[in-house]
Parts: structure tokens; sequence; C-alpha cells
DNA sequence: ATTATTGCAAACGCTTTGCACTCCC
DNA sequence: GGGAGTGCAAAGCGTTTGCAATAAT
């Protein structure tokens, strides 16, 4: 099951970096998986908050970073200021296209990226360990432009 | 002259868009075309008041994200969740590795990258205005980590 | 016992806002 | 003269920090 495999995962990489196993660290894991799309660290801090839990804001932001060294999260940022987060677990690799008029965003995959990554890396000299990429624009959705979340 | 192909290029936007000239507007573009690499707005903001001039913070962010819009600059986001421009006077559009161990941002060109926009762009429906494409990692400089800018 | 981790609150850095004044059209 | 644009200061927002208390090793 996904979830005992992704706990076993951050397990394991905790002890290896000589870092603690605290029930803290395991509960915003739990609550990062329950998430469908993207989220921001203060976002889920408010969730866990408001589900009663006892997390500390520093926790979350702490336990965010560590997910994503392990790999169980992506970080990623659409142009706003502010980091997002995705949950990798049970998902395969993609890039997104974000429109600029209603704030929706999907995903793609294009697998000449990973190779145009390690071909410029190499050439330049470089020893990459992830990249981004978006591409802006307008989506094609009838309703586009009555989303205030919208930049 | 770049300059004044620049004014010109600025005044034309302006005008179509029904924005006014403002001595202000361009005394910001003078200050963006002096700058070496990436800046940040704030940085920009006080590198013009320490050089005697008036300007304030607003006219400052107003006016980059104008040039922007107009295409003289460039708006990048390295990870740093803060954005970052780049003057595009005289230069050829291009990507970055960021170096996350000491901050070295170096340039590549990949007209590849163009073509896959487009692509997915069309496949998914969707009108792309712009991408944006970073390869994170580690570079060779035997300096590396030395340097406290980096994150 | 030791010391990493936690919760809390306050500080931080970048950006946006509200307002009265200015000056482009 | 009207209203977009300006300068200023303060507020906003996401994130980081310092510290005493707590709990994993």
């Amino acid at each position: 099951m996904d979830r005992e495999l992704a706990h076993e995962q951050f397990r394991r990489f905790l002890k290896r970096g000589d870092n603690r196993i605290t029930p803290e660290r395991f509960e915003v894991l739990d609550f990062v998986m329950e998430y469908e799309g993207h989220f921001g660290a203060d976002e889920l801090y408010i969730k866990m908050k408001s589900s009663n839990s006892n997390i500390s804001r520093a926790t979350v932001y702490n336990t965010l970073e560590l997910l994503a060294q392990c790999e169980l999260l992506s970080k990623r940022n659409f142009g706003e200021n502010k980091t997002r987060y995705e949950s990798n677990v049970g998902k395969t690799s993609h890039d997104h296209l974000i429109c600029t008029n209603c704030g929706a965003i999907k995903e793609f995959s294009e697998p000449k990226i990973q190779k145009i990554v390690k071909e410029i890396s190499t050439e330049i000299g470089f020893d990459s360990t992830g990249y981004s990429f978006n591409i802006f624009g307008k989506c094609t959705n009838p309703n586009c432009g009555q989303n205030k979340n919208a930049k």
C-alpha cells in the first residue's frame, strides 16, 4: 500500500541522514499524501491546525523540505513568489502549463526534456539534480478569466 | 543605438496601451539596461536611490512589470521566492543552470525547447505566451561552495 | 544524559496597497 | 481640468529565526 511504502521510504531517508523519527514528521507526510494537486506550506499548516493538529509552522516548513529531499514531494514554482508542493506518491514525473488568465494548471509529460537536461548539463559541465519547466499562456476553457484566484 | 531603440520600443508600447509617457519610466529603463546579469526589483530601487534618484518603490515595481510586458525585460524565478529580472536589450533568448551549492548561474540556448513548447501547447490546447526552464545542480567551479550567497 | 526537534511568537525580505500630491494628456 | 501616475509609509504575505520546553536516541 502506498501510504506504508511512503512511510518506509521516509523512515529510511531520515535514518540515513541521522535525522530523528518523530510523529510530527509522519503526520505531515500523511497530510501531504491526502492533498490533491498543489499546495503551499502555510496552506498545509492551516489545514493541519484546523484538523486539530498541534503541529507548528516551523515543523511543517522543515518537514516539507525533508520530504522534498527524500523525493516524496516535488517543489514547484509557478511564478508567484511562493513555493508550491505536490506529492509524488503514486504519480509519474511531469511538468506544467499555467494559465495566467484563470490560474488553471495542466500537466504534461515530455521525455525529450529529461534528455535535454542531461545533454546540456554534460555540455556545460554541471552535475544536475533537477529542473523546472513551466509553460505560461491562456487556456481554452470557455470560463477562463472568471476565476479571481489568478494573478 | 540600443538605448534609443529601447526607448522607442517602450514609448510605442506605452502609447498602444494608453499608458502615459513619464520621465520616471524611462529612468527605470535606463537603469535596467545598465545592469549586467540578473537583479531583484528592490535591489534596483536601492541602486537608483543611492544614485540620487527620487524614484519610489511603487514606480520601480510598476515599471518593471510594464517593461516585462513590453518584452524589453525577462522575468525569472530561480526558486528563491523572489522575482529576478534581466534586460533583453542586445541579448538573445536563453535559459539557465543554477548551482544550488554556490549560487552561480550559467546560460544556455537550446532551440529544441521552443519547439517543444509549441508542440505541447498545441497538443493540450493552450495559447502559450512564454515558458520558464531552469536546470538545478552543482557546478564544477573548484571554489564552489564557498559563496555564502547560495541557499 | 545529550541534543535534535518542537511550538510559539516575533522578525524577516520582498511585494503590494492606500493615500494625498503631481503632472501628463 | 481630469485622471493616470507618483512618492511615501505602512501593511501584507510567505518564510525564517531565536528560544525555552520537549522528547528521540
